[in-house]
DNA sequence: ATCCAGGATAGCG
DNA sequence: CGCTATCATGGA
């Protein structure tokens, strides 16, 4: 009983009507929270008070990191370590790494950081409108289609909108799509929503092929290639060999393992990414933010 | 104003 | 094969 009165609470929106939010500390065993939801992954978490309000599937959280542990909504203990991967042995991926300079500086700088597991449509359709966005404007798409298609959900008094199902996103007409700024992406997220719902892919199935016949289902989607399948298969499926290839892991490893501006393409990068090992996508994903984060401006 | 962004793709040689 | 122009939109 005395536990009672020091257990967290909070109150999450400015009109303090209503109980406040009880939290739970859980362990954090060993993650950043702000890198992991921060480093280019995930994009509609939202910062709020001390932690970030967002939606792990259909349910609305907060999270909060306190030194290594967590706080969490009461009886969200066992949703958010699945949902940040905290059962991941970063250590024995860490140690799976090569052991050069360059990856050595991304560990120490990107250290924290999870792949996290992300509903697979979800993850699909948020990366079908990644194409040529910068992550700001990934972000604010993914907000207005989940405030404008998606399902309210409500987390004691604070009230948070849900990523549009297949079925909800395939009934739109293309001028609700492009309300939603995204441009020549909408008729690709409306024809994959629509293939999803007329059972042309089922996307759950495709977790007990092998990588590269998954990989090669998802680029039958309009507007899938792939770098975009390759986010996929390692936000969502949990392929931690995938890499994905983009302007800036790209521009990482020509400059770092590739000799001064000869032309190599992204089918060589993309061979290249076997020397990261068997998590070659981690290796990928702690690059990709150092070096967004570090050589953003100098290029 | 000009350039570029976690790309994909049709259309060329 | 590989290369290029093009596709909307907004921030820097």
């Amino acid at each position: 009983m005395a536990h009672r009165s020091t257990q967290p609470v909070i109150s999450l929106t400015c009109k303090s009507a209503g109980p406040a939010l009880r939290l739970c500390r859980i362990p954090g065993a060993g993650i950043d929270l702000e890198k992991t939801l921060e480093c280019g992954q995930v994009f509609h978490w939202t910062r709020r008070q001390a932690g970030f309000i967002g939606t792990m599937g259909e349910t609305p959280s907060y999270l909060e990191q306190v030194e290594s542990d967590l706080l969490v909504p009461e009886g969200h203990q066992t949703v958010v370590p699945r949902y940040l991967a905290l059962d991941h042995s970063i250590d024995v991926i860490e140690a799976s790494f090569p052991k050069d300079p360059a990856i050595r500086a991304a560990i120490r700088f990107s250290r924290g950081i999870r792949i996290i597991r992300q509903p697979i449509w979800e993850c699909l359709a948020t990366f079908l409108t990644s194409a040529m966005k910068q992550v700001s404007h990934i972000r604010s798409i993914s907000l207005m289609m989940r405030k404008r298609f998606g399902k309210k959900v409500r987390l004691g008094s604070l009230e948070l909108h849900t990523f549009p199902a297949p079925e909800v996103i395939a009934a739109c007409n293309l001028n609700d799509l492009l309300e939603c700024r995204l441009g020549f992406r909408a008729r690709n997220v409306l024809a994959t929503a629509q293939m999803i719902t007329a059972n042309k892919i089922q996307l759950k199935e495709l977790s007990s092929l092998p990588t590269a016949e998954a990989r090669e289902m998802l680029c039958r989607f309009p507007g899938v290639g792939d770098k975009i399948a390759n986010c996929v298969l390692l936000f969502a499926y949990e392929r931690m060999d995938a890499v994905p290839i983009d302007v800036w892991i790209g521009r990482a490893l020509r400059q770092t393992y590739f000799s001064e501006d000869q032309p190599v393409g992204a089918s060589r990068l993309s061979e290249f990414c076997r020397y990261f090992g068997p998590y070659a996508g981690y290796a990928q994903q702690y690059l990709f933010h150092h070096w967004r984060m570090t050589y953003r401006k100098t290029r």
